[in-house]
DNA sequence: AACATCTTTAACGTTAACGTCAAAGTTAAG
DNA sequence: CTTAACTTTGACGTTAACGTTAAAGATGTT
């Protein structure tokens, strides 16, 4: 690791094709960190080149970046994460089984099921949103006071 | 532990002074939470009994509570809640030096100080309920798509 | 006084989310 | 072809935030 971008192979600009020091440099994670999140099934196995390196998407780092704000913007644990970020490989797990589905009522009780994991998650998000709501007008209210008294300072 | 509130001693409803396992019950926290977060310096090391048993007041429930809010809501390490609290004590030490304080523009200045810390904060908070909302949205897209697929499946 | 409950401190265990190090293979560049 | 820089997979280490257990003392009840 000596150049933090470009040093490697591909002069092609190619969209889909970043090492993992060049998707760690610009996520800000680390590399350990991206093979953790691959390990633990937070990031789609990545492609290999013929050499077992792993390449990179930018959709990849769009979900990076994703994650990113979930844990440290809303503190969610990686586990949270997981199950909010359901979307690719929950899509496609469930439209294989929607594939293989024949009967349309099964189908349909598939999706609720879903719709029950999903519905949790606005809960909990919700919660949260009213939570921090309520600390911004008491902090509001703060500063409303202070304005106030400043008003009344300047008056003397 | 086998009665949750009043199991104990004192008869009388003296405000400041519950037990352990009041505080733990009442908060929702664990008696091993508590004397950890006075390990760590989150509360101020509680009042003891002739006993040495550990009494705690209105005041530290207070706290807990603000505590359980900056961890569960905006998921704040004990770390980073240690550091707002103390900006929370600092700014009543300014608060206290502001009353003491009698040239009109100094009393001003120290105003406007404490509305750079609070501000600070609302923006924390700012950027959270921005990156919930995004989050909620998203996934209410995914509940009506999911709706759109169950119509599509039950008009067949 | 005996007893069941509560409390104390001390110390070791646990889980998540990585950090760090080692041994070995890969690649671009000289 | 050699070499420096990059990568791989283990595997063990670390920190935060507690959980759990143990040994001993305190308290109110019988």
């Amino acid at each position: 690791m000596v150049d933090t971008s470009e040093s490697q192979i591909e002069m092609d600009k190619h969209p889909s094709c970043f090492t993992i020091e060049q998707v760690a440099s610009r996520t800000g994670l680390t590399r350990r960190t991206l093979r953790y999140y691959e390990e633990v099934g937070l990031l789609p196995a990545a492609e290999r080149t013929e050499g077992n390196y792993r390449r990179y998407s930018e959709e990849d780092i769009q979900r990076l970046e994703h994650i990113k704000a979930y844990k440290n913007l809303l503190g969610f644990s990686l586990h949270d994460i997981r199950v909010l970020l359901a979307t690719d490989q929950e899509r496609e797990v469930i439209k294989e089984a929607y594939r293989q589905e024949t009967d349309i009522e099964t189908k349909i009780a598939q999706l609720a099921q879903t719709d029950v994991l999903i519905e949790q998650q606005l809960q909990l998000v919700d919660q949260k949103i009213a939570g921090l709501l309520e600390m911004k007008a008491s902090l509001q209210e703060r500063l409303a006071r202070h304005a106030e008294t400043r008003k009344r300072l300047q008056d003397s």
